[in-house]
DNA sequence: CTCACATGTTAAG
DNA sequence: TTAACCTGTGAGC
C-alpha cells in the first residue's frame, strides 16, 4: 500500500477525524508506550505527509513520526459505544470521539521535536503531492547523475513519495527505459515526468489506489478481456512481467534494479542510445 | 502447514 | 551486496 499517495491520504483522514480535539494516545503493543504516555489526552493539531513520512502533530510542537515501511498499515475505524480491544500487534492507537486509528507493522513510530521533523523534511526531495513541491530541486540531482532514472525516481532524497509502482508506471507512460542515465534526460523530459506524476498521484490520494492506464488502453478499449490486478489498481507493467504489454503485446520485462524489481516493456520503452548517429 | 514475497529503509559485513 | 525488521497474503505441499 504505502507510496506517497497513501501517506497523504492518511494525513487527510487523520486531520479530518482528530484535528482540534484531545486524543487518547496508547501503545497496546508497548513499543511506543513511553512517548504515548507523554501525549495521551493532548490536543491533536493535525497530520501532514512529506513523501512517505507521516507527521501527526500534537500541541506543543510535538510530532509523532510514522514511516509505514513495506508492510505497515494505519487503519481508521469508527466506533459507537466502546473501542474494541486491539487485535494483533498494535504499536499505536489514537482514539477520538467516534474514530480510532491503529498502527501495525510500521518501520518507524517515534516522538519527534519540530527540529527533528524539519531536518528530515529538508533532506527529502520535492514531493509531487505538495503545493510547495519544486521539480527544479529534483532536476538539479537528476541532470548531474549517471545513475539510471529508475533508481533516481525512487531515491527519496531526489524525489519524495515515488515507490516501485509509480516508478514503473511513470516510465512506461513516458516511453522511457528504466536504465536510462539521469544525465541523458533533457529538462523538458523531466518536466513532463513531473507533470504526469502530479495528477497521477493526486488521483491516487483521492481513490486510495494506483491507476495508471489511460482510457484508450483499457482492456475494453483495446478489445481484450477485462482483467483485475491483484494489487487493487489498473496498471501497465507493474508486476505484469511475462504478460503481454497492454499497448503492443510484447511480454513485459522484469529485472532487479537496486534490489527492487523493475518492470518495463522493451518495445514501448526502448533502450536509450546516447546521441547515436543514424 | 511452510514458504516466498510484498507499493520500504537501514545497518552490518 | 546481504540481512534484518515488521505483518499479511497467497501459492504450494
Amino acid at each position: 500500500m504505502p507510496e506517497g499517495h497513501t501517506l497523504h491520504r492518511l494525513a487527510r483522514h487523520l486531520t479530518a477525524a482528530f484535528a482540534g480535539r484531545s486524543v487518547s494516545v496508547t501503545s497496546p503493543q508497548g513499543r511506543f508506550s513511553e512517548s504515548a504516555a507523554q501525549l495521551d489526552g493532548d490536543v491533536l493539531v493535525g497530520a501532514e505527509a512529506w513523501g512517505k513520512q507521516l507527521f501527526v502533530e500534537l500541541a506543543g510542537d510535538r510530532f509523532i513520526h510514522i514511516h509505514l515501511g513495506l508492510i505497515g498499515k494505519l487503519d481508521l475505524h469508527t466506533y459507537v459505544d466502546q473501542v474494541p480491544p486491539p487485535v494483533g500487534q498494535v504499536r499505536l492507537r489514537l482514539v477520538g470521539e467516534s474514530v480510532y486509528a491503529d498502527l501495525r507493522g510500521a518501520s518507524a513510530c517515534d516522538l519527534w521535536t519540530a527540529s527533528q521533523r524539519d531536518a528530515v523534511v529538508a533532506a527529502a526531495g520535492p514531493d509531487p503531492l505538495r503545493e510547495d513541491g519544486d521539480p527544479g530541486r529534483a532536476w538539479d540531482r537528476i541532470r548531474r547523475s549517471r545513475l539510471p532514472i529508475g533508481a533516481l525516481l525512487m531515491d527519496q532524497s531526489v524525489l519524495a513519495g515515488v515507490g516501485n509502482v509509480y516508478r514503473a508506471e511513470l516510465l512506461f507512460r513516458a516511453g522511457m527505459h528504466p536504465l536510462r542515465p539521469g544525465n541523458t534526460l533533457r529538462s523538458g523530459q523531466w518536466q513532463a515526468l513531473w507533470d504526469d506524476l502530479v495528477p497521477l498521484m493526486t488521483e491516487g490520494v483521492r481513490t486510495g489506489r494506483i491507476d495508471t492506464v489511460r482510457p484508450e488502453h483499457t482492456p475494453e478499449a483495446m478489445g481484450r478481456a477485462p482483467r483485475v490486478d491483484d494489487h487493487g489498481g489498473e496498471v501497465y507493467v507493474y508486476r505484469r512481467h511475462g504478460q503481454p504489454c497492454l499497448v503492443c503485446g510484447r511480454r513485459v520485462s522484469i529485472e532487479a534494479l537496486r534490489a527492487r524489481n523493475s518492470y518495463w516493456c522493451s518495445r514501448c520503452q526502448p533502450v536509450f542510445r546516447s546521441r547515436a548517429v543514424g
